[in-house]
DNA sequence: GTGAAAGCGCTAACAC
DNA sequence: GTGTTAGCGCTTTCAC
């Protein structure tokens, strides 16, 4: 078995519970005892085991992330941003990729609350009532979605739609349409509002590739100048069926995507987007987590995005 | 507190024991208590407390992942095949993105290893003597590195260098550069193995898209008529920079990547690169880790790699 | 400032 | 087939 708090104490000669301050409550041992218990815990590579520990203070040390689809890269850029975060304070952090499915997003919450201290929810699909009863299970934080009373980080996606508009109208365009994600998406809702209704909804499809080739299909038939896709995955896909179809683009259409993967700066044409800082945002997400473990009240923390103007857009039917 | 083994005893009428043979030995109670209890648990919904069972048993039920960079498409994709195939058995999973840093993958898996059952280590930067250091402190499996006496699952990257030197050959290609990645990865051996001296050697870059914009400006010089790319994300990245030099791919150069993550689909020209398994990688790493957590011994499994011929090669000099 | 002792919730002998 | 009991390794009163 590996080394316990009793061969430190042993070896330091003081007793198991001067070990535990040592290393839990310096404040409460006098200094040379501390430092001489310090440097048999280095002497023998003692890390103090985290189950008999967390059996104790009823706290894990872990936190868990939950996110719909690993394979968009704007996840895992949110991924290491909680990592980068959470690692600072000696925590590690369990994932899970619920690729789309609310019900297993919802099962899975559930089975890490057991486990973690707390959870950040990204792009939640589940109901208002099922947010709040996870929240009720463990400290939660949610990501690109808005539920009175959970603690939330936001990237702004309205503002972020509303410079697309606004840069499409500026270009000429007056007639576009909107390539909607998941119906249950709650950024796909924002995004439509921060349209304004200047846009004709089409879809939902699906928030990849895939579904930005079946968009595409349908969209070359709306009339429309240009297309606001609701991510980047799905604007890739459109640019692809596009290309396939010999339809240039931004010639004939405009299209916009949003995330800023690395993808739409080395696609062709290069996408025009809405950057969005996820990395930052996994990050901050990490620090409500804190706030709220630590027993403060549910926090709202909005990031802004800004447009990312490329070469998939220019004005309707004429090269810029 | 939540509810207790103690609570469900009570209430079912039997021992504490009972209860907790009912959930982890069913063959030792009889049918009709055990039913008993079942409901019981699911009546309360009682959850076992993890760290009092690891206390006891030694075991965590956990797993983690440790990878060189999430922001390459290939890793998530290991990742999702690891947490399938571990979320099957009830077990859930810890990553880590050690940014391509040796010292931090080392650090990052010893703490890793004193939470966890085992480790899945990907695409390792560090030395042989600190990989066997790491497997015997845990089990654990490698991904695309083979050490000896430690588990491993290798996407056999030198058949699929030969499968690309032999369609460059085909097509006509006898001058081809090999653009390396970090000389530290053992992936990056392997492929250069596989090239059997038939191509040369440039680099070490950086295993992304940057080092692919580097790997091009040198690559240009070279003279030669195709660049073979450590991965896909340089491959990319040297698309992008002759582009931008309105050098015609596959026109002028020949160029292959090696992974065949999503967007080497998507790119322009689409990319002749070698399809990796890395889903299904991670899915086997999690079953050799089982076994070795059973008690076996080390083992080894290699998966096969295809290339993938899309656009970005052709006969040198000439459209085909 | 330090030590002794009582558990945290569970599993695993060991009895019966 | 079931119950009793002794800890797993640690933190935390409570004494001193």
């Amino acid at each position: 078995m590996a080394v316990t708090i009793r061969d430190v104490a042993r070896q330091a000669q003081v007793s198991v519970s001067t070990v535990s301050r040592a290393l839990s409550a310096p404040g409460l041992v006098k200094e040379a005892t501390r430092q001489r218990v310090l440097d048999v815990v280095a002497g023998l590579g003692y890390q103090p085991n985290r189950a008999a520990r967390s059996l104790i203070t009823g706290r894990t040390g872990n936190l868990g992330i939950v996110v719909p689809d690993l394979t968009n890269p704007f996840f895992p850029a949110v991924l290491r941003g909680v990592q980068t975060r959470a690692g600072e304070a000696g925590t590690s952090v369990f994932f899970c990729d619920s690729r789309e499915d609310p019900a297993a997003e919802a099962e899975l919450v559930r089975t890490m609350a057991a486990q973690v201290d707390g959870v950040v929810l990204c792009a939640s699909l589940v109901s208002d009532e099922t947010v709040a009863e996870l929240a009720a299970l463990t400290p939660l934080v949610l990501i690109n979605r808005i539920v009175p009373g959970v603690s939330s980080v936001l990237m702004d996606s309205a503002a972020g739609m509303g410079q697309v508009v606004a840069h499409l109208e500026s270009l000429g365009h007056n007639d576009f349409v909107y390539l909607g994600g998941p119906a249950a998406a709650w950024s796909n809702n924002r995004r439509l509002r921060g349209l304004g209704g200047r846009a004709r909804l089409l879809g939902s499809f699906e928030p990849n590739f895939g579904g930005g080739v079946a968009a595409a299909e349908r969209a070359v038939e709306a009339g429309a100048t240009a297309f606001i896709a609701y991510n980047d995955l799905m604007a890739l896909g459109v640019l692809s069926h596009l290309a396939a179809l010999g339809i240039e683009v931004p010639r004939r259409f405009s299209v916009t995507g949003f995330d800023d993967i690395l993808y739409a700066a080395m696609c062709s044409p290069a996408l025009t987007t809405v950057h969005m800082p996820a990395e930052e945002a996994g990050e901050v997400a990490v620090d409500l987590l804190a706030a709220l473990i630590a027993g403060g009240p549910a926090e709202h923390r909005e990031l802004p995005t800004t447009l990312v103007v490329r070469s998939s857009t220019a004005a309707p039917h004429s090269r810029t």
